[in-house]
DNA sequence: ACGTGTCAATACGCCGGCGTATGGAACAAG
DNA sequence: CTTGTTCCATACGCCGGCGTATTGACACGT
Protein backbone atom coordinates (compact mmCIF):
# COMPACT_ATOMS: atom_id res chain seq x y z
CA UNK A 1 0.00 0.00 0.00
CA UNK A 2 2.13 3.19 -1.01
CA UNK A 3 -0.35 5.66 0.23
CA UNK A 4 1.23 8.57 1.97
CA UNK A 5 4.33 8.49 -0.28
CA UNK A 6 3.77 11.03 -2.33
CA UNK A 7 1.26 13.88 -2.67
CA UNK A 8 -1.22 10.93 -4.22
CA UNK A 9 -4.90 11.76 -3.88
CA UNK A 10 -7.04 8.85 -2.26
CA UNK A 11 -10.90 8.57 -2.34
CA UNK A 12 -11.52 9.87 0.65
CA UNK A 13 -9.70 13.21 -0.17
CA UNK A 14 -12.46 13.36 -3.07
CA UNK A 15 -14.90 12.64 -0.55
CA UNK A 16 -14.25 15.54 1.73
CA UNK A 17 -13.93 17.62 -1.12
CA UNK A 18 -17.53 16.87 -2.25
CA UNK A 19 -19.05 17.67 1.13
CA UNK A 20 -17.38 20.99 0.76
CA UNK A 21 -18.57 21.75 -2.20
CA UNK A 22 -21.75 20.61 -0.91
CA UNK A 23 -21.45 23.24 1.84
CA UNK A 24 -20.70 25.97 -0.21
CA UNK A 25 -23.00 25.11 -3.67
CA UNK A 26 -25.19 23.05 -2.90
CA UNK A 27 -26.06 19.37 -3.87
CA UNK A 28 -25.67 20.11 -7.55
CA UNK A 29 -22.06 21.78 -6.74
CA UNK A 30 -20.54 18.38 -6.75
CA UNK A 31 -19.18 18.40 -10.29
CA UNK A 32 -16.12 16.33 -11.07
CA UNK A 33 -14.34 19.01 -13.37
CA UNK A 34 -14.40 21.67 -10.49
CA UNK A 35 -13.52 19.91 -7.83
CA UNK A 36 -10.76 18.15 -9.86
CA UNK A 37 -9.77 21.40 -10.60
CA UNK A 38 -9.37 22.93 -6.75
CA UNK A 39 -7.41 19.96 -6.00
CA UNK A 40 -5.37 20.65 -8.79
CA UNK A 41 -5.74 17.98 -10.93
CA UNK A 42 -8.06 16.74 -13.82
CA UNK A 43 -10.86 14.24 -14.05
CA UNK A 44 -8.74 11.55 -14.43
CA UNK A 45 -7.81 10.94 -11.42
CA UNK A 46 -11.04 10.91 -10.43
CA UNK A 47 -12.61 8.35 -12.78
CA UNK A 48 -9.57 5.96 -11.17
CA UNK A 49 -10.76 6.14 -7.57
CA UNK A 50 -15.21 6.02 -8.41
CA UNK A 51 -16.95 4.56 -10.87
CA UNK A 52 -18.89 7.65 -11.68
CA UNK A 53 -20.49 11.03 -9.64
CA UNK A 54 -23.01 8.81 -7.82
CA UNK A 55 -20.70 7.22 -6.04
CA UNK A 56 -18.42 9.97 -4.84
CA UNK A 57 -21.93 11.42 -3.11
CA UNK A 58 -22.33 8.43 -1.43
CA UNK A 59 -19.03 7.83 -0.23
CA UNK A 60 -19.32 11.89 0.71
CA UNK A 61 -22.61 11.09 2.91
CA UNK A 62 -21.30 8.17 4.48
CA UNK A 63 -18.27 10.35 5.61
CA UNK A 64 -21.14 12.69 6.57
CA UNK A 65 -23.86 10.23 8.62
CA UNK A 66 -20.76 9.02 10.23
CA UNK A 67 -19.76 12.48 11.53
CA UNK A 68 -23.18 13.55 12.13
CA UNK A 69 -24.06 10.17 14.21
CA UNK A 70 -21.13 8.63 15.76
CA UNK A 71 -19.54 11.81 16.57
CA UNK A 72 -22.04 15.00 17.51
CA UNK A 73 -24.26 12.47 18.98
CA UNK A 74 -21.42 10.62 21.07
CA UNK A 75 -19.72 13.82 22.44
CA UNK A 76 -23.18 14.69 23.46
CA UNK A 77 -24.08 11.31 24.86
CA UNK A 78 -20.62 11.70 27.06
CA UNK A 79 -22.44 13.47 29.45
CA UNK A 80 -24.34 11.00 31.65
CA UNK A 81 -26.90 13.40 33.57
CA UNK A 82 -29.96 13.53 31.67
CA UNK A 83 -30.46 17.32 32.53
CA UNK A 84 -27.12 18.25 31.54
CA UNK A 85 -26.90 16.10 28.54
CA UNK A 86 -30.16 18.48 27.73
CA UNK A 87 -28.17 21.45 28.22
CA UNK A 88 -25.44 20.94 26.07
CA UNK A 89 -27.68 19.66 23.69
CA UNK A 90 -28.91 23.32 23.72
CA UNK A 91 -25.58 24.90 23.58
CA UNK A 92 -23.88 22.55 20.45
CA UNK A 93 -26.64 25.11 18.26
CA UNK A 94 -23.54 27.02 18.11
CA UNK A 95 -22.25 24.10 16.09
CA UNK A 96 -20.21 24.75 13.00
CA UNK A 97 -21.54 27.12 10.67
CA UNK A 98 -20.01 24.45 7.46
CA UNK A 99 -22.34 21.49 9.47
CA UNK A 100 -25.05 23.03 9.55
CA UNK A 101 -24.77 24.36 5.90
CA UNK A 102 -24.32 21.24 4.68
CA UNK A 103 -27.68 19.72 6.47
CA UNK A 104 -29.54 22.40 5.21
CA UNK A 105 -27.85 21.74 1.53
CA UNK A 106 -28.63 18.33 1.83
CA UNK A 107 -32.28 19.09 3.41
CA UNK A 108 -33.17 21.43 0.57
CA UNK A 109 -34.61 20.30 -2.99
CA UNK A 110 -33.88 17.63 -5.33
CA UNK A 111 -33.15 15.24 -3.24
CA UNK A 112 -31.78 12.30 -5.74
CA UNK A 113 -33.59 9.80 -3.55
CA UNK A 114 -30.11 8.87 -2.55
CA UNK A 115 -30.02 11.83 -0.59
CA UNK A 116 -33.42 11.22 0.80
CA UNK A 117 -32.22 7.94 3.16
CA UNK A 118 -29.45 9.62 4.13
CA UNK A 119 -31.32 13.13 5.64
CA UNK A 120 -33.56 10.67 6.89
CA UNK A 121 -31.85 8.08 9.02
CA UNK A 122 -29.26 10.56 10.17
CA UNK A 123 -32.84 12.53 11.49
CA UNK A 124 -34.10 9.74 13.29
CA UNK A 125 -31.36 8.99 15.02
CA UNK A 126 -30.70 12.78 16.10
CA UNK A 127 -34.53 12.91 17.25
CA UNK A 128 -34.25 9.33 19.17
CA UNK A 129 -31.66 10.68 20.68
CA UNK A 130 -33.16 13.46 21.56
CA UNK A 131 -35.91 11.58 22.90
CA UNK A 132 -33.94 9.48 25.01
CA UNK A 133 -32.42 12.94 27.04
CA UNK A 134 -36.21 13.62 28.25
CA UNK A 135 -37.13 9.55 28.55
CA UNK A 136 -33.83 10.02 30.83
CA UNK A 137 -36.09 12.96 32.74
CA UNK A 138 -38.19 10.51 34.13
CA UNK A 139 -40.98 11.59 31.53
CA UNK A 140 -43.35 9.78 29.94
CA UNK A 141 -42.75 8.50 26.39
CA UNK A 142 -45.60 10.45 24.41
CA UNK A 143 -44.20 13.42 27.02
CA UNK A 144 -40.61 12.80 25.76
CA UNK A 145 -41.70 13.18 21.77
CA UNK A 146 -43.11 16.12 22.25
CA UNK A 147 -40.93 17.89 24.43
CA UNK A 148 -38.13 15.95 21.97
CA UNK A 149 -39.77 17.25 19.01
CA UNK A 150 -39.70 21.21 20.15
CA UNK A 151 -36.20 21.12 21.31
CA UNK A 152 -35.54 19.21 17.99
CA UNK A 153 -37.41 21.73 15.94
CA UNK A 154 -35.64 24.89 18.02
CA UNK A 155 -32.29 23.72 16.81
CA UNK A 156 -33.03 23.24 13.11
CA UNK A 157 -34.96 26.62 13.09
CA UNK A 158 -31.83 28.35 14.47
CA UNK A 159 -29.83 26.75 11.89
CA UNK A 160 -31.89 28.14 9.29
CA UNK A 161 -32.35 31.43 10.77
CA UNK A 162 -28.90 31.68 11.63
CA UNK A 163 -28.29 31.16 7.68
CA UNK A 164 -30.92 33.92 6.38
CA UNK A 165 -30.52 36.40 9.34
CA UNK A 166 -27.10 36.40 9.70
CA UNK A 167 -27.65 39.93 11.44
CA UNK A 168 -30.54 38.71 13.83
CA UNK A 169 -28.77 35.87 15.63
CA UNK A 170 -26.54 37.42 18.43
CA UNK A 171 -22.67 36.47 17.99
CA UNK A 172 -21.20 34.24 20.48
CA UNK A 173 -19.40 36.87 22.68
CA UNK A 174 -23.26 38.76 22.63
CA UNK A 175 -24.25 39.01 26.22
CA UNK A 176 -27.75 38.56 24.34
CA UNK A 177 -26.53 35.44 23.31
CA UNK A 178 -25.89 33.75 26.39
CA UNK A 179 -29.27 34.86 27.59
CA UNK A 180 -30.69 33.80 25.55
CA UNK A 181 -28.80 29.90 25.66
CA UNK A 182 -30.28 30.46 29.28
CA UNK A 183 -33.90 31.38 28.03
CA UNK A 184 -33.70 28.31 25.83
CA UNK A 185 -32.93 26.32 29.15
CA UNK A 186 -35.64 27.33 30.59
CA UNK A 187 -38.15 26.85 27.51
CA UNK A 188 -36.89 23.55 26.99
CA UNK A 189 -36.58 21.83 30.75
CA UNK A 190 -39.69 20.80 31.93
CA UNK A 191 -40.60 22.50 34.87
CA UNK A 192 -39.27 20.30 37.54
CA UNK A 193 -35.58 19.85 35.62
CA UNK A 194 -34.92 23.68 35.72
CA UNK A 195 -31.21 25.03 36.47
CA UNK A 196 -33.00 27.53 38.53
CA UNK A 197 -36.38 27.67 40.40
CA UNK A 198 -37.87 30.86 39.31
CA UNK A 199 -38.82 31.50 35.73
CA UNK A 200 -37.00 34.87 34.53
CA UNK A 201 -38.38 34.81 30.93
CA UNK A 202 -40.96 37.06 31.25
CA UNK A 203 -40.69 40.23 32.46
CA UNK A 204 -43.46 43.13 31.67
CA UNK A 205 -42.84 46.20 30.42
CA UNK A 206 -42.68 49.15 32.66
CA UNK A 207 -46.15 50.47 33.01
CA UNK A 208 -46.85 53.65 31.36
CA UNK A 209 -49.86 55.73 30.83
CA UNK A 210 -50.06 54.73 26.67
CA UNK A 211 -52.77 52.85 25.91
CA UNK B 1 -54.33 44.73 -25.20
CA UNK B 2 -55.78 41.34 -26.71
CA UNK B 3 -55.06 39.31 -23.37
CA UNK B 4 -57.00 36.41 -22.42
CA UNK B 5 -58.41 36.48 -26.22
CA UNK B 6 -56.75 32.72 -26.16
CA UNK B 7 -54.83 30.54 -25.11
CA UNK B 8 -51.58 32.56 -24.74
CA UNK B 9 -49.08 32.78 -22.02
CA UNK B 10 -48.74 35.34 -19.50
CA UNK B 11 -45.14 36.37 -17.97
CA UNK B 12 -47.07 35.53 -14.77
CA UNK B 13 -47.82 31.81 -16.14
CA UNK B 14 -44.13 31.80 -16.34
CA UNK B 15 -43.31 33.02 -13.02
CA UNK B 16 -46.07 30.48 -11.27
CA UNK B 17 -44.38 27.03 -13.62
CA UNK B 18 -40.83 28.38 -11.67
CA UNK B 19 -42.26 29.05 -8.67
CA UNK B 20 -43.91 25.31 -8.95
CA UNK B 21 -40.38 24.26 -10.08
CA UNK B 22 -38.84 25.58 -7.35
CA UNK B 23 -40.94 23.54 -5.16
CA UNK B 24 -40.52 20.68 -7.05
CA UNK B 25 -36.28 20.36 -8.04
CA UNK B 26 -35.21 23.78 -5.90
CA UNK B 27 -34.06 26.65 -7.44
CA UNK B 28 -31.49 24.90 -10.14
CA UNK B 29 -34.72 23.40 -11.27
CA UNK B 30 -36.10 26.51 -12.76
CA UNK B 31 -34.78 25.63 -16.54
CA UNK B 32 -36.38 27.14 -19.61
CA UNK B 33 -36.75 24.21 -21.61
CA UNK B 34 -37.98 21.62 -18.98
CA UNK B 35 -40.45 24.44 -18.06
CA UNK B 36 -41.10 25.22 -21.75
CA UNK B 37 -41.85 21.22 -22.34
CA UNK B 38 -44.32 21.63 -19.24
CA UNK B 39 -46.34 24.57 -20.52
CA UNK B 40 -46.85 22.80 -23.77
CA UNK B 41 -44.83 25.58 -25.56
CA UNK B 42 -41.13 26.35 -26.66
CA UNK B 43 -38.47 28.46 -25.52
CA UNK B 44 -38.98 30.69 -27.90
CA UNK B 45 -42.17 31.91 -26.10
CA UNK B 46 -39.99 32.34 -22.74
CA UNK B 47 -37.68 34.55 -24.09
CA UNK B 48 -40.57 36.82 -25.65
CA UNK B 49 -41.93 37.61 -21.91
CA UNK B 50 -38.32 37.35 -20.29
CA UNK B 51 -34.76 39.17 -21.13
CA UNK B 52 -33.11 35.89 -19.34
CA UNK B 53 -33.58 33.25 -16.91
CA UNK B 54 -32.52 35.91 -14.02
CA UNK B 55 -35.44 37.71 -15.08
CA UNK B 56 -37.83 34.83 -14.56
CA UNK B 57 -36.12 34.06 -11.00
CA UNK B 58 -36.88 37.51 -10.03
CA UNK B 59 -40.24 38.00 -11.25
CA UNK B 60 -40.85 34.39 -9.50
CA UNK B 61 -39.46 35.73 -6.33
CA UNK B 62 -41.49 38.73 -6.40
CA UNK B 63 -44.74 36.57 -6.71
CA UNK B 64 -43.41 34.55 -3.87
CA UNK B 65 -42.32 37.75 -1.31
CA UNK B 66 -46.04 38.80 -1.99
CA UNK B 67 -47.65 35.67 -0.87
CA UNK B 68 -45.59 34.65 1.85
CA UNK B 69 -45.60 38.67 3.52
CA UNK B 70 -48.99 40.16 2.53
CA UNK B 71 -50.92 37.31 2.08
CA UNK B 72 -50.35 35.02 4.83
CA UNK B 73 -49.22 37.39 7.70
CA UNK B 74 -52.25 39.52 6.93
CA UNK B 75 -54.00 36.22 7.17
CA UNK B 76 -52.64 36.62 10.75
CA UNK B 77 -52.84 39.98 11.61
CA UNK B 78 -56.68 39.88 10.98
CA UNK B 79 -56.43 38.37 14.37
CA UNK B 80 -56.31 41.53 16.84
CA UNK B 81 -55.91 40.12 20.15
CA UNK B 82 -52.17 39.53 20.58
CA UNK B 83 -52.72 36.08 22.59
CA UNK B 84 -54.83 34.51 20.25
CA UNK B 85 -52.03 36.30 17.33
CA UNK B 86 -49.52 33.60 18.79
CA UNK B 87 -51.86 30.99 18.99
CA UNK B 88 -53.13 30.98 15.32
CA UNK B 89 -49.33 31.59 14.36
CA UNK B 90 -48.87 28.31 15.83
CA UNK B 91 -51.43 26.61 13.89
CA UNK B 92 -50.14 27.95 10.87
CA UNK B 93 -47.54 25.58 11.01
CA UNK B 94 -49.90 23.37 9.07
CA UNK B 95 -49.74 25.76 6.03
CA UNK B 96 -49.16 24.52 2.76
CA UNK B 97 -46.19 21.79 1.80
CA UNK B 98 -45.81 23.56 -1.13
CA UNK B 99 -44.84 26.68 0.78
CA UNK B 100 -42.82 24.85 3.11
CA UNK B 101 -40.66 23.01 0.21
CA UNK B 102 -40.88 26.77 -1.97
CA UNK B 103 -39.02 28.31 1.55
CA UNK B 104 -36.91 25.51 2.00
CA UNK B 105 -36.02 25.05 -1.52
CA UNK B 106 -34.80 28.55 -1.33
CA UNK B 107 -32.86 28.83 2.00
CA UNK B 108 -30.60 26.31 0.67
CA UNK B 109 -27.80 26.56 -0.72
CA UNK B 110 -26.49 28.14 -4.23
CA UNK B 111 -28.13 31.13 -3.26
CA UNK B 112 -27.35 33.31 -6.01
CA UNK B 113 -27.10 36.34 -4.24
CA UNK B 114 -30.21 37.48 -5.96
CA UNK B 115 -32.31 34.67 -3.75
CA UNK B 116 -30.44 36.01 -0.82
CA UNK B 117 -32.20 38.95 -0.41
CA UNK B 118 -35.90 38.07 -1.14
CA UNK B 119 -35.41 34.94 1.92
CA UNK B 120 -33.55 37.80 4.14
CA UNK B 121 -36.77 40.28 3.81
CA UNK B 122 -38.99 37.72 4.06
CA UNK B 123 -37.65 36.28 6.99
CA UNK B 124 -37.32 39.49 8.82
CA UNK B 125 -40.40 40.67 8.03
CA UNK B 126 -42.11 37.71 9.39
CA UNK B 127 -39.77 37.87 12.43
CA UNK B 128 -40.83 41.23 13.10
CA UNK B 129 -43.86 40.28 12.93
CA UNK B 130 -43.94 37.91 15.36
CA UNK B 131 -41.56 40.16 18.09
CA UNK B 132 -44.51 42.33 17.60
CA UNK B 133 -47.02 39.52 18.71
CA UNK B 134 -45.11 38.96 22.08
CA UNK B 135 -44.78 42.61 22.33
CA UNK B 136 -48.47 43.08 22.08
CA UNK B 137 -48.35 40.83 25.28
CA UNK B 138 -46.78 43.64 27.30
CA UNK B 139 -43.54 42.27 27.10
CA UNK B 140 -40.50 43.92 27.31
CA UNK B 141 -38.33 44.00 23.42
CA UNK B 142 -35.54 42.21 24.75
CA UNK B 143 -38.02 39.11 25.62
CA UNK B 144 -39.84 39.45 23.17
CA UNK B 145 -37.10 38.92 20.49
CA UNK B 146 -35.82 35.97 22.82
CA UNK B 147 -39.46 34.37 22.60
CA UNK B 148 -40.47 35.51 19.19
CA UNK B 149 -36.89 33.56 17.92
CA UNK B 150 -37.98 30.45 19.79
CA UNK B 151 -41.12 30.39 18.26
CA UNK B 152 -40.13 31.30 14.73
CA UNK B 153 -37.31 28.53 15.14
CA UNK B 154 -40.15 25.92 16.01
CA UNK B 155 -41.98 27.05 13.17
CA UNK B 156 -39.11 26.86 10.94
CA UNK B 157 -38.28 23.52 12.41
CA UNK B 158 -41.11 21.67 12.23
CA UNK B 159 -41.49 22.44 8.75
CA UNK B 160 -37.84 20.68 8.14
CA UNK B 161 -39.27 17.55 10.30
CA UNK B 162 -42.01 17.47 7.98
CA UNK B 163 -39.37 17.07 5.23
CA UNK B 164 -36.83 15.05 6.48
CA UNK B 165 -39.32 12.70 8.98
CA UNK B 166 -42.55 12.98 6.88
CA UNK B 167 -43.24 9.54 9.17
CA UNK B 168 -42.21 11.02 12.65
CA UNK B 169 -44.53 14.33 12.07
CA UNK B 170 -48.19 13.60 13.78
CA UNK B 171 -50.96 13.59 10.70
CA UNK B 172 -53.35 16.51 11.22
CA UNK B 173 -56.36 14.15 11.99
CA UNK B 174 -53.94 12.24 14.56
CA UNK B 175 -55.58 13.25 17.92
CA UNK B 176 -51.17 13.62 18.92
CA UNK B 177 -51.26 16.66 16.36
CA UNK B 178 -53.75 18.14 18.60
CA UNK B 179 -51.76 17.41 21.61
CA UNK B 180 -48.77 18.97 20.59
CA UNK B 181 -50.46 21.91 19.17
CA UNK B 182 -51.90 21.95 22.75
CA UNK B 183 -48.47 21.61 23.73
CA UNK B 184 -46.56 24.52 21.88
CA UNK B 185 -49.45 26.76 23.06
CA UNK B 186 -48.48 26.68 26.55
CA UNK B 187 -44.73 26.47 25.79
CA UNK B 188 -44.55 29.71 23.69
CA UNK B 189 -46.70 31.45 25.43
CA UNK B 190 -45.41 33.20 28.68
CA UNK B 191 -46.63 31.70 31.92
CA UNK B 192 -49.50 34.90 32.34
CA UNK B 193 -50.71 34.84 28.96
CA UNK B 194 -51.68 30.83 28.68
CA UNK B 195 -55.15 29.77 28.00
CA UNK B 196 -54.88 27.04 30.42
CA UNK B 197 -53.46 28.03 34.33
CA UNK B 198 -52.42 24.00 34.82
CA UNK B 199 -48.85 22.94 32.92
CA UNK B 200 -49.75 19.51 32.01
CA UNK B 201 -46.80 18.91 29.62
CA UNK B 202 -45.21 16.83 32.53
CA UNK B 203 -46.43 13.47 33.27
CA UNK B 204 -44.09 11.77 34.80
CA UNK B 205 -43.83 8.08 34.19
CA UNK B 206 -45.04 5.97 36.75
CA UNK B 207 -42.73 5.01 39.47
CA UNK B 208 -41.57 1.44 38.78
CA UNK B 209 -39.02 -0.83 40.76
CA UNK B 210 -36.36 -1.04 38.18
CA UNK B 211 -33.41 0.84 38.64
C1' DA C 1 17.11 -3.53 -17.49
C1' DC C 2 12.34 -5.13 -17.42
C1' DG C 3 7.68 -5.73 -16.44
C1' DT C 4 3.86 -4.48 -13.27
C1' DG C 5 0.84 -1.86 -10.76
C1' DT C 6 -0.68 2.83 -9.27
C1' DC C 7 -2.28 7.27 -10.15
C1' DA C 8 -3.00 11.03 -13.31
C1' DA C 9 -3.13 13.87 -17.95
C1' DT C 10 -5.16 14.29 -22.48
C1' DA C 11 -8.41 13.88 -25.96
C1' DC C 12 -12.77 12.68 -27.50
C1' DG C 13 -18.01 12.17 -28.03
C1' DC C 14 -22.27 13.03 -25.81
C1' DC C 15 -26.04 15.59 -23.74
C1' DG C 16 -28.69 19.31 -21.81
C1' DG C 17 -29.40 23.91 -20.96
C1' DC C 18 -28.65 29.08 -22.43
C1' DG C 19 -29.26 32.70 -25.56
C1' DT C 20 -30.00 34.50 -30.47
C1' DA C 21 -31.81 34.96 -34.96
C1' DT C 22 -35.11 34.38 -37.89
C1' DG C 23 -39.37 32.89 -39.67
C1' DG C 24 -43.91 32.18 -39.38
C1' DA C 25 -49.32 32.06 -37.75
C1' DA C 26 -53.04 34.55 -35.93
C1' DC C 27 -55.43 38.62 -35.52
C1' DA C 28 -56.72 43.54 -35.76
C1' DA C 29 -56.87 47.88 -38.21
C1' DG C 30 -56.67 50.67 -42.31
C1' DC D 1 -55.54 43.09 -49.35
C1' DT D 2 -51.89 44.99 -47.12
C1' DT D 3 -49.54 46.20 -42.87
C1' DG D 4 -48.31 45.81 -38.20
C1' DT D 5 -48.43 43.58 -33.70
C1' DT D 6 -48.40 39.76 -30.76
C1' DC D 7 -46.97 35.40 -29.60
C1' DC D 8 -44.61 31.22 -30.58
C1' DA D 9 -41.65 27.59 -33.43
C1' DT D 10 -37.36 26.27 -35.45
C1' DA D 11 -32.66 26.15 -36.09
C1' DC D 12 -28.27 27.30 -34.73
C1' DG D 13 -23.86 28.11 -31.93
C1' DC D 14 -22.03 27.98 -27.45
C1' DC D 15 -20.59 26.21 -23.00
C1' DG D 16 -20.04 23.15 -19.13
C1' DG D 17 -20.34 18.85 -17.14
C1' DC D 18 -20.33 13.44 -17.68
C1' DG D 19 -18.14 9.34 -18.90
C1' DT D 20 -14.56 6.62 -21.76
C1' DA D 21 -10.35 5.49 -23.94
C1' DT D 22 -5.83 6.01 -24.36
C1' DT D 23 -1.45 7.25 -23.04
C1' DG D 24 2.08 8.53 -19.72
C1' DA D 25 4.86 9.10 -15.43
C1' DC D 26 6.60 7.18 -11.33
C1' DA D 27 7.58 3.46 -7.90
C1' DC D 28 8.53 -1.08 -7.13
C1' DG D 29 10.15 -5.92 -7.13
C1' DT D 30 13.20 -9.16 -9.69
Amino acid sequence: MPSETKNALSANDWAEAALAAIAARGIEGVAIEPLARELGVTKGSFYWHFANRDALLKAALDCWEARETDDVLARVAEETDPKLRIQRLITEVNTSKRASRIYTALSSASKPALVREYVERVSRRRLDFIIDCYAGLGMHVDSARRWALQTYSVFLGSLQIRRDLPDEWPASDDPAFAEYVRFLMISLLPPEARPVAQDTRYQRVARTGTS
